[in-house]
RNA sequence: GCCUCCUUAGCUUAGUGGUAAAGCAGCGGUUUCGUAAACCGCGGACGCUAGUCCGAUUCUAGCAGGAGGCUCCA
């Protein structure tokens, strides 16, 4: 179902109420997206906030009422200047699409007359009588901070009431699942004003699921031949000259300058220092690929507005690794990184809703790449033959590649449907000739090789954000910081709980006991709300036969089994991830 | 960085130009309980710094921190 017409009208309607509302305003554009619209206005010296959108809404359902139809006429270059003079925005683009040779459309809804090339609903008072506005924003002209910044106002707008209200409660129930929201209900991690923003400090119960997933992936990644390295996080600065990163990120990176006045760096990325690793001796053709793997931090400067929670941070958390290899190796190393990141991301049931882009080069702007034309076509056709060998469907980014290389990136969506990159895979061409790496091959020749950057959570941090939002909190046992909790009914039964708590912990499960003095109905309520996977209640029956009464989490009917019987179902849980 | 909005106790919230209310959590008792909140009591906060004012948590400004957004092009 595509509901453009309807929202992109709807733009149009909010466009005359705040044009009405407020005369010597000027609307800008106003598309419809994902789920809604929105329309930017130069609104002078007003401010207008979340405040004024009920009064814009009653403004919009007044208009409404005279729009019987939208009226369509081309018009020409000169009339349109005339017809749009007083609008510094419309005139701007349609110079720009008469120089490209566009037709010039406009529509006249109810009299509104607006620039506009796309098609409307049939009906508007009849149709677009459900609607609502979220939320207001700067938003620069075109997108570029060189421009001035407009006002943007967002809405929705939907066939029918249901609908609408529907996609309402949708968004509040979104809002519960924020990482942000329940990192701090579960204690996972927290941030602290003097420690500074976008570093966040992980919880002993945060640190169990970081060690749990770095754990996790390393298993999968160990058949595949990867050895552990470890780094230094600063370097001088002349190394990230020589990879080209300086020029790139300098404003981005954090820098430090020593007593001596040697400058350093903190390390932005890893690639480097793995590069340097490789370069340190020589390398034969039998001992490609080199796999140098490492779970690291990197420290990049980014703009104060962008900080989010755990998904856009100062300091970021890798599960790096850079595969030295030959040309021939390159593709089919790729493919392996690939089975990493399926088993990975499987273990979640990721594989819904996750999209795949190929990131290429943008052949337009050339100058801000590494290495020539025919390089990059070389390795985008190694990426293009990775892609269609492990069957994925793929669309294109174009300039979204690394300055060095093209990438298959794994995108994910977070609770407010906002997309991030998690996993990559990069092919890089580029790199080994920068630094001068080589092999020696067979024929005794020394040869480039390639380098396979790659990452499977991506950022630590950043995975957990999704991950807390994909399970709203309930984790799988293998991963919950809390695997289960003792509760004795009464402080008589306090000794036994306390052994089988003995018997968890031997077992290696991560178990609690609460005998705080509380009825057990409250201390039940506590474990389900810190969604703990098992409740075990143990009281006169338990102590008789040995045994415990377990309620999973989500079922209110519990089920008493013998205290082994529970400690292997537990065990097969966890080892089975669910 | 820029735009708009927000900041009261560990958390969630109430309220005021005359220094503030509550629930949960915490602590001390009482209670000894069968699957989502037992009872009594006790401590604890107006983000920071200026300004206006007799007086500021309340108004203004700056700073810090937070939220949403910053091309899905007429």
């Amino acid at each position: 179902m595509n509901y453009d017409n309807l929202r992109h009208s709807c733009a149009h309607l909010l466009a005359k109420a705040v044009l009405d509302l407020w005369p010597g305003s000027h609307n800008a554009i106003g598309p419809a997206i994902e789920n809604g619209f929105y329309q930017d206005f130069d609104m002078g010296d007003v401010k207008i906030s979340e405040a004024d959108l009920p009064k814009i809404e009653k403004k919009m359902k007044d208009i409404l009422k005279g729009w019987t139809h939208f009226e369509y006429k081309e018009v020409n270059l000169q009339e349109a200047r005339k017809l749009f003079a007083h609008n510094p925005y419309k005139i701007e683009l349609l110079e720009e699409f008469a120089e490209g040779g566009k037709k010039l459309l406009t529509n006249n809804p109810g009299g509104f007359l607006d620039l506009c090339k796309m098609t409307h609903v049939e009906n508007p008072n009849k149709e677009m009588q459900h609607f609502k506005l979220l939320s207001t924003a700067g938003a620069y002209w075109r997108g570029s901070e060189k421009n001035k910044m407009l006002t943007r106002i967002y809405g929705t707008c939907w066939p029918t009431q249901k609908e609408l209200d529907d996609y309402l409660t949708m968004l509040e129930e979104s809002k519960k699942r924020d990482h942000r929201k329940l990192g701090k209900e579960l204690d996972l991690f927290t941030f602290s004003d003097l420690v500074g923003p976008g570093l966040p400090l992980f919880t002993p119960k945060g640190t169990i699921i970081r060690r749990e997933l770095e754990n996790f992936v390393q298993s999968l990644q160990e058949p595949f031949g990867y050895q552990r390295v470890m780094i230094p996080h600063l370097a001088k600065t002349e190394l990230y000259k020589k990879s080209g990163h300086w020029s790139k990120y300098k404003e981005n990176m954090f820098q430090v300058t020593s007593d001596e006045g040697v400058k350093f760096a903190m390390k932005p990325m890893n690639c480097p220092h793995h590069i340097e690793l490789f370069a340190r001796k020589q390398h034969s053709y039998r001992d490609m690929p080199q796999r140098y793997s490492e779970v690291t931090s990197v420290y990049r400067q980014e703009k104060t507005g962008e900080l989010i929670g755990l998904t856009r941070v100062y300091m970021l958390t890798q599960d790096d690794a850079h595969n030295f290899c030959t040309e021939e190796q390159a593709v089919q190393e790729s493919l392996n990184v690939y089975h990493i990141i399926k088993d990975f991301y499987a273990a979640f049931n990721f594989s819904v809703g996750m999209k795949v882009r190929l990131s290429l080069r943008d052949p337009q702007h050339s100058e801000k790449y590494l290495g020539d034309n025919a390089t990059w076509k070389k390795s985008e056709d190694m990426m293009r033959e990775v892609a269609k060998k492990a069957g994925l469907k793929v669309y294109e980014g174009i300039g979204e590649a690394a300055f060095y290389a093209p990438k298959l990136d794994f995108m994910a969506y977070d609770s407010l449907g906002r997309e991030w990159q998690l996993a990559t895979i990069q092919l890089d061409l580029n790199f080994a000739d920068r630094f001068d790496l080589k092999y020696t091959d067979k024929d005794g020749k020394e040869k480039r090789p390639v380098i396979i950057h790659r990452a499977i959570l991506g950022s630590v941090e950043r995975f957990m954000s999704i991950l807390i939002e994909h399970y709203a909190g309930a984790f799988p046992t293998w991963l919950a910081p809390v695997q289960a909790v003792v509760l004795p009914i009464s402080d008589k039964f306090a000794p036994y709980a306390l052994s089988v708590l003995e018997s968890l912990k031997e077992a290696c499960i991560r178990a609690e006991l609460n005998d705080k003095n509380e009825p057990l109905n409250a201390r039940v309520r506590d474990a389900e709300m810190q969604k703990i996977p098992y409740i075990l209640v143990v009281g006169d029956k338990e102590v008789r036969e040995k045994s415990v009464a377990v309620r999973k989490r989500g079922q209110k009917e519990s089920q008493t089994q013998k205290v082994e019987e529970f400690i292997s179902q537990a065990l097969a849980d966890i080892i089975a991830k669910v």
